[in-house]
DNA sequence: CCTTAAAACTAACGATTGTTAGTTTAAAGC
DNA sequence: GCTTTAAACTAACAATCGTTAGTTTTAAGG
């Protein structure tokens, strides 16, 4: 609290003006975080797209979150352990509801001979590690290359790599 | 200290009969960890295979440290910013060259056309974020699996998912 | 100008942190 | 059986943690 305080400029003790304690804090940017993925995630389901661009559009998804959230993106892999109850239920639930939808569209795209028939869960993971890291990395990209980053990963995650 | 002392089933101020300090302790487990992907690059780029067979080595060389060194390696990906001088620096230098050799190989299998021409720092990062992702989701595969595994990773990241 | 309310401050609290000092226990070698 | 040494223990330290209480400053409205 200390070091938050000292980069806003005050005293720790005057955050408490502001916010109740460090723990909500955590709790209110986590949670924020999730539910633009959520919502994103609600937005491409309810179009009607071939489950292949549904899964470019998640990707692309990912890249507008960590964009315009790097900071708060940055905790989502390795602090949202750190949540109290009931948050920690309530993140949960949220980030296996994703997943399981994600994977959802990953299966249908498999069926409907999109993809190759691969296992979902290997598939799920590979596409969802990178997309989760990219806030570590995309900073080389400047702004204006950001949907040429979109598209490269597409063309990584998806069609792949080799000749 | 405390937890680390309960967990091995003594006081915390007898760990220091066989550790020196928690800094040092953090420090040897990484640098070890770093040292295992070193010598396995180095292993790998001696011997005299296409590059794109090197890349498939680099997946199954992480994944045979994941699955070797769990618990250390969970702490790669966001502790060793905690390291201290001059340890820090040790580490990055291993890190720095590790991932540019592995994208030197990345480089030059598109070079001889074993890779489609994409950008080589694009797909450096979405491979290792995959593979630097593992330790907390190979855990679902069985020991007999760990195999099926492998070749399901150079699948996905490298042939690509798509039909 | 006076009042009021938001938001800063100082000072300190109890808990926890990594670590040290000094002591006791356990096991091995002569 | 005595000595020695490694490795456990208890007790406590200084520093830092999140947080609270009480006070002063700042700025807006009547």
């Amino acid at each position: 609290m200390r070091d938050i305080a000292r980069e806003v400029g005050m005293e720790a003790a005057s955050l408490y003006n502001h916010i109740s304690s460090k723990q909500l804090l955590l709790k209110e940017l986590l949670l924020e975080i999730a539910q633009l993925f959520t919502e994103g995630m609600k937005v491409i389901n309810s179009q009607d797209l071939p489950s292949f661009e549904k899964l470019a559009a998640l990707i692309r998804l990912h890249v507008d979150i960590t964009v315009s959230h790097t900071d708060a993106i940055s905790l989502l892999p390795s602090e949202w352990v750190h949540l109290e109850e009931p948050s920690l239920q309530a993140f949960i639930k949220l980030k296996d509801a994703y997943e399981k939808e994600f994977k959802a569209i990953i299966t249908l795209a498999m069926k409907e001979g999109q993809l190759k028939e691969l296992d979902p869960e290997l598939t799920l993971f590979s596409i969802l590690s990178t997309l989760r890291w990219l806030y570590s990395w995309y900073s080389k990209y400047s702004s204006k290359d950001i949907d040429r980053l979109k598209e490269g990963l597409i063309v990584s995650l998806l069609h792949g790599i080799k000749t």
